[in-house]
DNA sequence: TAGTATACCTAAAATGCTTAGGTATTAATT
DNA sequence: AATTAATACCTAAGCATTTTAGGTATACTA
């Protein structure tokens, strides 16, 4: 397996990392975290977030609680152990790429000529 | 236009970015390059530089010069004006989302239980 | 009662990458 | 001398992930 992710593959690391604080989350809620986090710099649509959603339960990452809330059902989603584990691994990489990242994008060679 | 790339493009921007500091470079100089300033960590393949610098080409972004050195051919590459202008704009971009990816990555909330 | 917010979902299309080839020259190894 | 690795370009099929554009349904607001 290589880690030349280049930077695919965020969507799943960002839900992993917001559940690894241990606290369950729908994915509506997640959707609206993710905005205030970034004061509103990223948007998580709908359309990339439930299927990465059903991915990582797929994978027996996440597993699911239903509720029901004024009528309306929710899906409950934490991680599991497996999930707990590569919710560590995908973190650091994800953290390794962003500083490799920076450092490409510092100018260090500040144009002398 | 939307700017919630996520993490989509960044190729493009690296190369915009290496290209910035003036000098011209050639396709396989900027897979060396990369792989030299990141001590490995980040690899481009040629499958996709060359559609990348084919497409940064098509938009304006890169002018090419052909230079031939020991008999092998060369296809220098160096920013247009477009393409100068470009890479300030996708370069603040892509250093905001990484910022906004480390705000993400960093556990704000340690589990306290 | 119409629109917005909440809450879930899917499928087609677009995008951008990996994988896996191809050609050709030069340098290094066996 | 012959094979392999390195240099240097390229493309096309396949794959994964996202955007776009819908859909359903309930609750709240104007």
């Amino acid at each position: 397996m290589s880690n030349n992710n280049l930077y695919k593959g965020s969507l799943q690391t960002i839900i992993l990392q917001l559940l690894a604080k241990g606290d369950k989350m729908y994915g509506y809620e997640i959707t609206q975290k993710v905005k205030e986090l970034t004061k509103g710099e990223l948007t998580i649509t709908e359309g990339a977030l439930y299927p990465a959603l059903h991915k990582l339960e797929g994978s027996g990452m996440l597993e699911v609680e239903m509720q029901k809330v004024d009528n309306r059902l929710r899906k409950y989603y934490k991680l599991t152990e497996k999930g707990e584990k590569e919710s560590v691994i995908k973190v650091e990489e994800l953290t390794r790429f962003v500083e490799t990242l920076q450092e490409l994008m510092a100018p260090k060679n500040p144009k002398l000529a």
